[in-house]
RNA sequence: GCAGAUGUAGCACAAUGGAUAGUGUAGUGGCCUCCGAAGCCAUUGAUCCGGGUUCGACUCCCGGCAUCUGCACCA
């Protein structure tokens, strides 16, 4: 029987047949679970529970489970009872050999994780920064963990759709065409769109704020524009694709590259509809001269309205939200969608949710499954949102040119004798893969501390760490000639004997569960901490077991291990979008 | 005021209801004629307070305290 991908499941079947024969099918979890334990990889529970509720004995329940269990498990595991009455399964030597046989590379363990999310369409709505304006911190978190979710995701076997909501569209727009057409820098555009807009937008709103006349100006190019100016029109494009293109430059840092890009602007012809579709199906009135949702039943959305007209007559980001979820369901055919938001804007998700699930069930149509993927704030080392000296949003453009330029004096301090070339380039993996990764290894639900120190330095739970770990498997393959795709070339490995092979192999089957956890959960630090925890496995492994060693036997399966090392951490680090170096 | 989130060693973080609460950093002591010492090994140190549910609670429930956040038209 060929090797599972999650181990787990292959022996939460065994238990559940085991219970069967012994009698204990009502009621009973056959769940298997990763164990903690030292000497365990996997521990079933379910007999603790079963046993009191039947007012049987646990351990001697445990026992019998055991004996029906143990012709099943055929050299895959031993079980043994521990403390009160759990099940406990260490995986043999050869179970894991057939593991790492299994799973040679990147495509056969997708395939394994496949199953998972298989058919599913998920849209992933992240970054949405607004137009016209730099992305700063605040834009990174959102970027970095809806980025590592949707690999995550289609890992798994989801088709992911990669949506942009870009902020597009608004009352800004009349000031800042108001300074374009008497202002606007040809080469400064050229140079940095985004900076040039900014400057103008400043300018308009200076004027305006200077001169009535010039507020009534800017008023008359937004009322321009909503009716379809041509030229007017022309500029809010060039703003957008400027805005585009510079957004872009730090997307390809980052590993991202959105399937569409469909923002507000989009969705402003649609929401007639929607406010048309709530009034008539009773869930919008009027209420001080907006269009409202409440909701009764809820504790404070009952007086908190749901605000989705302005008392103006304008959208806002509600109307635009509710046609997006209406768009995405009728043309995407979507099962769900992820929204990658600050947890401030928690209740306007709520909010929003609580009235698509509604009014969706009022006009009859199924409606998708709409997930809150929140995430805290950035603080600085003082416990505060991180800002500039001055106080202002750091860019997010400087933010990853410190990271690039810290990462450049370690390199060049620790390898010196690399040319400067290569320092430069392993800077940049370095550098931003430092700054994701340290965003990615907190829970996302709390807000989280940064510093560069911690960030960039190589101790602990860092990117740097794990790229070293990286690089030195890689060294060992080029010291040794051999291939890391093929590392049973020489000679067929045995099944792993020393305490370290034996860690470590162990730690490579889990490699299922660290991907399975981090996506059910949308929570990448799983499997950050599963990465960590296997470098350190490797770590190990590497002090105490030589690779380049002379008995063939040896070498075989220490390089195997080394081989699926490797692969299994350049694999889960590209799910979580960080590239990865042969040297640094 | 109402609502939500968070509270774990000096500091920064982890723990999908499971066994002795894990790691990093800082501190202390070891390991480079031996595949990269950006490394490894050893060691000191913690669940905000009070109840409850459970065979079992950092985790779930109730009540406090502290910090952060949101609460009528910016997203």
């Amino acid at each position: 029987m060929p090797a599972s991908f999650q181990t787990a499941d292959r022996l939460s079947r065994l238990v559940a047949e085991a219970a069967a024969e012994a009698g204990m099918d009502s009621g009973f979890a056959p769940a298997v679970e990763p164990s903690a334990q030292a000497g365990t990889d996997y521990q079933a529970n379910g007999v603790l529970g079963w046993a009191k509720k039947e007012r049987k004995n646990p351990r001697q329940a445990a026992q019998g489970l055991l004996q029906a269990l143990e012709p099943k498990l055929k050299g895959l595991a031993s079980a043994s009872i521990g403390g009160p009455g759990f099940i406990n399964f260490a995986l043999t030597p050869e179970a894991l050999l057939e593991w790492l046989r299994a799973f040679p590379d990147a495509p056969s363990l997708e395939a394994g994780a496949a199953g998972a999310l298989g058919g599913q369409t998920w849209i992933v709505d992240y970054s949405s920064p607004n137009t016209a304006k730099q992305m700063h911190v605040g834009h990174l978190r959102s970027a970095v963990i809806g980025e590592a979710i949707c690999r995550l995701l289609a890992f798994s076997g989801a088709r992911v759709i990669r949506d942009n909501h870009i902020g597009d569209w608004g009352t800004q727009f009349g000031k800042l065409i108001w300074a374009y057409k008497r202002q606007a820098d040809p080469a400064a555009l050229e140079r940095d769109p985004i900076e040039e807009f900014e400057r103008l937008y400043k300018a308009g709103s200076g004027a305006s704020d200077a001169d009535p006349a010039v507020l009534r100006e800017a008023q008359q190019e937004l009322v321009k524009l909503q009716s379809g100016d041509p030229e007017n029109l022309a500029i809010w494009r060039r703003i957008t694709e400027g805005s585009l293109r510079s957004f872009q430059q730090i997307y390809d840092r980052l590993g991202i590259r959105f399937d569409q890009t469909l923002g507000e602007s989009f969705y402003n012809d649609k929401v007639e509809r929607i406010y048309r579709e709530l009034q008539g199906h009773g869930l919008a009135a009027e209420s001080e001269g907006a269009l409202v949702v409440f909701h009764p039943e809820h504790p404070r959305f009952k007086t908190q309205p749901f605000i989705i007209r302005k008392s103006d007559g304008a959208a806002n980001y509600a109307s635009t939200d509710l046609a997006t979820v209406l768009y995405r369901a009728e043309h995407l055919h979507a099962t769900g969608a992820l929204y990658v938001v600050d947890t401030r804007q928690k209740d306007h998700f709520e909010q929003l949710f609580l009235t698509v699930r509604k009014w969706f069930a009022a006009a009859g149509r199924a409606a998708p499954q709409l997930e809150l993927v929140d995430f805290g704030t950035v603080l600085g080392e003082d416990g505060k949102p991180l800002k500039t000296r001055s106080g202002d949003n750091i860019r997010l453009k400087d933010l990853l040119a410190e990271a690039e330029e810290r990462a450049y004096a370690l390199v060049s301090e620790k390898s010196p004798d690399l040319p400067e070339a290569e320092r430069r380039a392993i800077a940049a993996v370095v550098g931003v893969g430092s700054v994701q990764y340290a965003d990615l290894a907190q829970n996302r639900s709390s807000d989280y501390l940064f510093a560069w120190d911690k960030a960039i330095s190589l101790e602990g739970n860092t990117a740097a760490y794990l790229l070293y770990a990286v690089a030195r498997i890689r060294s060992i393959f080029r010291k040794l000639g051999a291939d890391p795709r093929a590392p049973e070339a020489g000679a067929p490995a045995g099944a792993p004997e020393s305490p370290g092979e034996l860690a470590l192999a162990r730690k490579l089957v889990r490699f299922a569960d660290a991907v399975r956890l981090a996506q059910s959960s949308l929570r990448p630090h799983f499997l950050c901490l599963y990465l960590y925890e296997l470098a350190g496995d490797f770590s190990a492994f590497y002090g105490t077991d030589k690779v380049a060693v002379d008995e063939p036997a040896v070498r075989a399966r220490r390089q195997l291990l080394c081989a699926r090392a490797l692969l299994v951490l350049e694999t889960g680090l590209r799910l979580l979008g960080l590239r990865t170096l042969e040297r640094m």
